[in-house]
DNA sequence: ACATTCGCTTGCAACGATGCAACGGTAGCG
DNA sequence: CGCTACCGTTGCATCGTTGCAAGCGAATGT
């Protein structure tokens, strides 16, 4: 069937069918060109040798691969996990293969992540993740191939996100006008760009109630939150003296964490505390869990993405990086009520 | 810095190092033929150039990508994501890229995930998924190009995976013991061979002790329950007069979607009804799922799982495929209980 | 002084596919 | 009858790298 392991190339099927490699092409590639007679003779010798494209000379020939690549922060983070999927599937429809990278959000894995897809050629590259070291990257992709943020920003790349600011803006009224006045925030030690956004809208409208909410940093499971640097308890933040009793979380992974600790403290949620997420993650919707949060639309994210990148990538899009801004909702559920 | 949107090529910096393109491959791939000066010269070329390897050209060259794929059945279900994010990490400490396709089980797209990889000659490929198909995908890969599974299992292919059926004997033995007769097993309407083999486990210690559990199809979200081919009620199923007491869920996923179900019923768990899933996916600790289940030893597996892989890609190994069995573990939680 | 060795560098032929100019042959047209 | 138009097919150059044999000074041995 195939000699020695090895993989038939044009040339043997050409051989078996007594063409010439160029008229295998044209076959293989469905150029209307060739006669019929012959089209079906080169088909039974593709058949026969079990031939199969080589991939790397084609995409060798024209400069780039059929392929775009995603660099994401964590797959086991759902919401991501999630995205990507959604991603590989809506660029499959154009024919793209689809590489693939988690970065942790360190630095030096992003600079790898990027030279293994620019090596490799991709046509484009979707980021699912704030990055580290914006300039770095940017320099390096500098304007060589199409690139797009999805669910993440940047000022010198194509970004489709939501506003931020707003959801965190919505959260605040939403614990506002249910009655709470000890506000808090949860978020990684580390915020990206899309934690300070969301703070900064939940901050400002909580000012505008006269309200100072205080700001946690917290990274679960594996550490102890901090507030002003101190490290806390969360028997004290929940329940001691400068309690809280509405907290927003950077994002849903966070708040189930949270629920977590307050189960764990025997905490009535929501009758004694307030819990707000941020993704609307699948499992947010469990009776179990029934987060309130803020509902990112997926779907329309990455379709919006895709396109933009595909425009680029086909030429059709020349002008400058674009912000495209979908728009959010919030999801009231159970986690959140009036306060104690 | 780039001549027009192109890449430098080795010749380019070749020509700017003022040394013959070989030289400046030899320097690319740390030959140590090179003298000191010669090196340190065609690295400023290159630095100042900002060259990079086309990766697709060496790859051509070589007959194989320095490419792994990855076919997946669904990056949506947390435990296959993690799993992915595992193989990546893992594969990409000795070089390789990722080529990621999800399948979604439909035997169409699972033949275009391994053409694509095929085409673009990935020196292995990883399986997540068992296969709607074996046979034709078997026959493709037809020792072309090396394959395992990684908690699934093809007889041509090293496969990777644990004891199903003893899992799904843990699962019969740990209700029996807590007093449970009135058993049941929640699976996918079309079931792979895992789910088979745990309920074949799980039938079988039931037998040892005399009962007979029912079997119900189910494909949450938007399924209905069918049991013995007709639609049934979970009303029917928890509170009716063939009632259950114990059930054992394929995995996770339908696991947790059933403890939602039995609160949207207000079935207490585990005081009326009793749930176990498998493969302990990370939110199963959680407090408020809490959940009895089968846990599979993700990082083991995927650890053998590569291995095995670079060692067919090396050549170091060359036998018969070979089964690999990691060993489960019943992780009792809350979900489960004496009956009522 | 000449041969031999060494250290470094270079040309050249692949790898597998593609795009294009060019081929001989037939047909249509004035 | 000669001109162009078109048809299906073919060679050939090309993409960026690598591996290998050969080249070439300079250093060493006798």
């Amino acid at each position: 069937m195939e000699r020695g392991g090895r993989h038939p190339t044009l040339g043997d099927v050409a051989q078996l069918a007594a063409v010439s490699p160029s008229t295998v092409s044209n076959v293989v590639r469905g150029s209307d060109v060739v006669a019929t007679r012959t089209r079906r003779r080169v088909q039974a010798a593709i058949e026969e040798l079990g031939y199969r494209p080589n991939a790397l000379a084609r995409s060798l020939l024209q400069g780039r691969a059929t392929t775009i690549g995603i660099i994401a922060r964590d797959l086991a983070n759902p919401f991501i996990a999630e995205m990507a999927a959604l991603v590989e599937r809506e660029v499959a429809r154009f024919g793209f293969a689809t590489m693939l990278c988690a970065t942790e959000g360190d630095r030096d894995r992003e600079d790898q992540a990027v030279g293994l897809m620019l090596e490799n050629r991709v046509s484009g590259l979707v980021f699912l993740t704030f990055l580290a070291e914006p300039s770095r990257i940017g320099r390096q992709i500098n304007g060589q191939i199409p690139a797009v943020f999805v669910a993440a920003e940047e000022p010198w790349a194509d970004s489709v996100t939501v506003d931020e600011r707003r959801g965190g803006r919505l959260v605040a009224q939403h614990l506002i006008a249910l009655g709470h006045r000890l506000l808090a925030f949860v978020g990684p030690r580390e915020p990206d760009r899309a934690d300070a956004r969301r703070l900064e809208g939940f901050l400002r409208a909580a000012a505008d109630a006269g309200l100072e909410p205080k700001v946690i940093a917290w990274d679960p499971p594996d550490g102890d939150p901090t507030l002003d640097g101190h490290v806390v308890d969360w028997r004290e933040i929940l329940q001691g003296s400068g309690r809280v009793t509405g907290v927003f979380a950077a994002n849903d992974f966070a708040a189930i964490d949270l629920l977590d600790v307050a189960d764990a403290l025997a905490i009535p949620v929501p009758g004694a505390l307030s819990v707000v997420g941020f993704d609307d993650v699948d499992m947010a919707r469990l009776r179990r869990i029934n987060l309130t949060t803020v509902s990112q639309p997926r779907k329309t994210l990455v379709r919006l993405g895709v396109e933009a990148l595909l425009g680029r990538i086909e030429g059709r899009i020349e002008d400058e990086p674009h912000v495209t801004l979908a728009s959010v909702t919030l999801r009231v559920r159970g986690s959140s009520g009036p306060p104690p």
